[in-house]
DNA sequence: TCACGACGTGCAAACGTTTGATAGAACGTA
DNA sequence: TACGTTCTATCAAACGTTTGCACGTCGTGA
């Protein structure tokens, strides 16, 4: 039907311009070079034309994509969809494109994911809370990459680190006489979830706490569902879930299990996502993955010299007092 | 630090194979020309070397790009991000990769983005409920361009139609004994909002019951909250939502305003998304994202010939019954 | 008047592919 | 032996940029 006319080129514009296709183009890349004149009547002719460059062509050419990629486990997860919401905003401010994967959490998507998105991109945003290290040391030998909440040697990261909120919170259900509570984990070999229950571990230990880690869990809503009995069984008067989804799941639950949050048992999220829609508001730790993802588009996009290549970066996360916590029952 | 090694190119594998460049290019490209034996051969010394195209370069000769692009007002509405998850998913196993942009439902940043997105891809796909027909149609005379829940005319598009699921609650909500109930609205100028408010009218007015529309909300958590005090004063006992995130606004603000659902009032919603983290489970309209994203995507990369340019997909919702709806109330 | 830096602009090669035109080899046929 | 066919593989141009180099043309100081 209608012909699609493609689009005006360096070539269309000079011609117009009546000047060389390299003045056009240094009119865009350095105009320091040209006279002032050239300069303003080339870029009014571009503009008449509605000239906008080629950004493949440069890209071939510079050897530097215009693009980065954010490659996840699961982007339905609020909190990646946030994450993914704040780096796609900054990187728009610089001109760069941002290319999503999902890989569902495996491995062989994975793979084959960062090498399709490597030759478009700049650099890679990576969240593999379960990828070896030295597969990451592998794509990160190929291509810039900047890990999300996980933490490898030689490979730059930008992580939120829960401890001192989640010291916290077990301060607070402290004050509210818990004096046994429970850690609900999150899926066995994730990064994220060996530092959280690391530091539930620590706390409560300091604080004097008895702690129960009830394992075997892979944090999905329905997971939080079915792990109300042993809840029930471990006799604790409150629980810290590895995250919102499975705290809210729990929180079911329990309902469903005739008890009441927080009146018989108190529940503590993580991330901050789904905490004013869920009843009653969750008690959690904010994650701020909006500023976790400007931080490692940032990082991607200002090289900043070499020399902190393997710093991480870390963003504290706090706590967010709601209504899921409260009194410690007298007996369970 | 560490060098990054470039990666191999076509010229490295024909010479490690004593073969021309022209012929491994064809050897991916089109393998019918070679003699079988050397199409063998190449293809051994390329993997070995761990070669694969390069994807710039591609585009740029053969003048069309190897992504897709997905604008969305906003990322975060987890119908967008299911969307998203599934339109992804079917491109990886065409091995086209997707860029997403979200627009704030601002129209100087679609504009922006389109053009942006427009030369790394392929098409778009496009949600963007409130942009004007002619500047859709502008941009689809620039790129393909398939529409998402909105059709224009002489545009390609994928719409979710509700109106038989929007029937179907209605008549729940009479059979349960409602006689006067409320749409509550979604952005004014959203195509979508008109269509759910067209399909809800029609179908009271079938069913003989009445019908109050509740305009001046913006469709966020916040709105629903907002609007109890216009729901109580209507004297409804049923509310059907604009979509779930919207309705359990306003079973928070039923809460807290001391009115339980449903036996005060019955809530639905669309989309079908918080559906089971709200309390009570919220009846629905199931919008079926995943299947709009997949058929979008598809639409694209499939010519599927160029006479049916103005038609619409269209994807069925369906109604999903849960427990945010019960019997009218004797009195409100 | 001449030599000499600036300064502004153009030429042409390169980025890694794809692909139409073309050349050579192998074969069967007259 | 010469010739047409068919099959493979190579040549080289092109895609739209960027950029090192070279080429004028000035204005300046001796």
């Amino acid at each position: 039907m209608s012909q699609r006319t493609s689009p005006t080129k360096l070539k269309d514009v000079a011609e117009a311009a009546g000047v060389s296709i390299s003045t056009v183009s240094r009119v865009f890349s350095n105009p320091e070079r040209l006279s002032p004149a050239t300069v303003q009547h080339v870029r009014e002719v571009a503009a008449r034309m509605r000239f906008s460059p080629n950004v493949l062509a440069r890209a071939l050419k510079r050897g530097v994509a215009a693009n980065v990629g954010l490659i996840v486990p699961d982007i339905t997860n609020p909190y990646m969809t946030a994450l993914l919401k704040a780096a796609q905003g900054r990187s728009r401010t610089s001109g760069v494109g941002v290319l999503v994967a999902d890989t569902d959490d495996n491995t062989e998507i994975e793979r084959q994911v960062a090498e399709q998105l490597a030759r478009q991109s700049r650099g890679l945003i990576l969240s593999a809370p379960r990828m070896s290290a030295s597969h990451l040391r592998e794509i990160a030998a190929t291509i810039p990459v900047v890990l999300v909440n996980r933490v490898v040697d030689g490979v730059p990261s930008v992580v939120t680190d829960s401890e001192w909120a989640l010291g916290e919170l077990v301060s607070h259900l402290r004050e509210l006489g818990h004096r046994r509570i429970a850690y609900l984990p999150g899926p066995s070999g994730s990064w994220a979830n060996r530092q959280r229950r690391k530091a539930v571990t620590a706390r409560t230990h300091e604080a004097g706490l008895e702690l129960v880690v009830l394992d075997g869990t892979a944090a999905t809503y329905h997971d939080g569902i079915a792990a109300v009995d042993r809840v029930v069984a471990s006799g604790v008067t409150g629980v810290i879930g590895f995250d919102d989804v499975v705290a809210s799941g729990l929180i079911e639950g329990l309902r469903r299990h005739g008890r009441t949050v927080p009146d018989d048992v108190s529940v503590v999220g993580h991330d901050d996502i789904l905490a004013e829609l869920v009843q009653p508001g969750l008690t959690t730790v904010a994650g701020h993955s909006d500023r976790v993802g400007r931080l490692a588009v940032q990082r991607l996009l200002d090289p900043e010299g070499e020399q902190d290549r393997e710093t991480s970066i870390v963003v504290r996360a706090t706590a967010v007092y709601r209504s899921s916590t409260g009194p410690a029952a007298a007996n369970v």
